[in-house]
DNA sequence: CAATAATTTGTTTACGAATTAACGTTTTTA
DNA sequence: TAAAAACGTTAATTCGTAAACAAATTATTG
């Protein structure tokens, strides 16, 4: 027994149009008295009166809802960035339906059809997989799209991201500042574009010191497993690094172990600089200098941008002469943060 | 241009009604031929119809989708709660809608409100607050609810969460069975369920091992802060404890540097344990003994309760003649467990 | 071969809210 | 004083799908 515009009508005695002005917050314009209106104000409250979001988006073609797709929500990063557009959201009167897709490319696939026939209004995604092709799809259907943290080179697709190019080469001019040379860097997937960019900030900064012949780069994946057995084969190496540049914090704790179990200290006999934030960073033995990403910008900042383009697309359907295409490609690179604790100093010797 | 069951009809040259059939999954059920079904499988493929899951719901009157209201998605605690729910509903066909509502009681109520309208099919939630007559509002409504780790007791309300009190006993028993005695615990939020039940644990063990003169509980937040505060006022009381137990994981942080900077030795000169589980737990120096929570279970079994609830729900709707009241009430508190690392060990003297 | 049964497809209405066009009444304007 | 504008309200239609009901076609039986 749902109450609906029309049980209230029938109950005042009035059309179910009225009754829908006057809680769509069109009494104003459309006249409606103060006696009227009081009076479906008053029914409505009494009797608990919940529009249906259902038949409302039906009617109207938007839902106030927008999609995420993350590669795994247990991954703080992730966590921190959906709880940002959650919180966004709210505020700007949409919600959102998360959905995590686990790194996988067919939940992923499913998950954006799946919200595509929830008629959300735009989409937020950090891709995984390395093919544009489904999401360009979708842009090419003028369905609002921006992609965070992971993007496409060559694509036509908005994204916001952190400028890890920029966080590569901070890194590293930090180590170089402290009079390192011999600086291994251990990364995560080769394929991935924040990882890439991260390697070439490395690399230049290596090359802008001409440290051309201490470029290491080893690794493949995102993994503490990788760290550590990365970690334990320069170590084995000789000379060995001085320092350690790790692409991801689960590197670093890989590497952090791999480090402790081979006795050696840090920062004294060896400097470690890592990738990402964590309050648990700040309290390891010694605490974890590291580049952390603007999480929070970053996610506001695409949402601003999706509800952009929603609006864009909104008001170009009204104006049915223009054809309706959206041209705008935002793209955000945004500058990432050193944050100095004591796991780098200046190496004992050379 | 939305392609729909008509334009496709049209195309065609038959009725929506068929179209919707096979493309609905009931070509079997209504006989329809393999010819037609075969056309219209055909058709829909290639103009990538998406039925539209808005005017299914408002036929159908449900939405496969449930709403998960959590206090903070940035906790890593709920975080995880939400990644499994989230994978687990979408297991069985269902898409969840996450809400953040910053510990905010507020938008607990407003989450609630919109979650409805959204005519969700059940919902998961964390609650904040300590009131329960929102929540029992919506329970009367006969709407699927299920709590998840918070709870309220002396409520119909149906929850999920980790045995709480056999955790604090755990955690002591552990202590106690090292040979400690003075055993001091932070605590969190007083008032909180879970927080008062960890308590009563650690006072039964206590009491259990005859120690009740040394029963010693302080603190007031789940905070870092509060960890390290509290832990400063017991090492400068004496004679200090020979072990901590902290009721959070960021509790157990603050206490962490608040021994290291006193500088005394984990566990050698004091012995801690902790709440909650966390990967860095296990590369801090040293590795920190914990109680972890089955947050896995947990997630998973609230979602098979509240696809459950919906089930019966749905077969007591059918049913036309039975009242319709869902009188069952699922209460599950599961078995945390005991991780051993290198925080905890024999006191040195007594 | 007519009657009936089985199979396949179609017509129509309902879900709940929004919206267009229009109604009769009152007030203003020319 | 008549026409026009403003007012307060409503009936009817729409959104896309599902399903009850209805009908047409084909197959089977007496």
């Amino acid at each position: 027994m749902r109450e609906t515009l029309l049980t209230i009508a029938n109950r005042l005695g009035i059309s179910m149009t009225t009754v829908s002005r006057v809680l769509s917050g069109n009494a104003e314009k459309y006249r409606i008295s103060n006696k009227t209106r009081d009076m479906v104000m008053n029914e409505a409250q009494r009797c608990h009166y919940t529009p249906s979001a259902v038949a409302r988006s039906l009617r109207t073609q938007r839902s106030n809802m927008i999609g995420l797709i993350l590669p795994s929500v247990s991954n703080k990063y992730f966590a921190d960035i959906a709880a940002v557009v959650i919180s966004e959201c709210r505020q700007k009167g949409y919600s959102a339906i998360v959905m995590d897709v686990s790194e996988n490319e067919g939940f992923q696939k499913e998950s954006i059809r799946s919200l595509a026939a929830r008629e959300v209004d735009g989409l937020i995604i950090a891709p995984c997989g390395d093919d544009p092709s489904q999401l360009e799809m979708v842009d090419e259907m003028h369905f609002p799209v921006v992609l965070v943290d992971r993007y496409f080179e060559n694509s036509r697709l908005s994204y916001v991201t952190t400028n890890n190019y920029q966080g590569g080469m901070t890194a590293v001019r930090h180590l170089i500042s402290n009079g390192h040379s011999r600086i291994a860097c251990i990364q995560g997937v080769e394929t991935s574009l924040p990882n890439r960019k991260r390697v070439e900030g490395y690399v230049s900064a290596m090359k802008e010191a001409g440290l051309d012949e201490h470029i290491r780069v080893t690794g493949n994946d995102f993994s503490v497993q990788n760290g550590y057995v990365e970690t334990r084969l320069l170590l084995n190496s000789s000379p060995r690094p001085t320092a350690i540049f790790a692409l991801s914090n689960t590197i670093a704790l890989g590497t952090f172990k791999a480090i402790k179990e081979s006795g050696l200290k840090i920062p004294d006999d060896i400097s470690l600089i890592s990738f990402d934030d964590n309050v648990y960073l700040d309290y390891m033995e010694p605490p974890v200098t590291r580049i952390i990403q603007p999480v929070e910008d970053m996610a506001k900042l695409s949402v601003r941008i999706l509800l952009g383009k929603i609006e864009d697309r909104r008001l170009r359907c009204e104006s049915a002469d223009s054809p309706g295409k959206d041209n705008s490609k935002s793209v955000l690179h945004l500058a990432p943060k050193l944050v100095r604790r004591d796991s780098v100093c200046v190496p004992f010797c050379d």
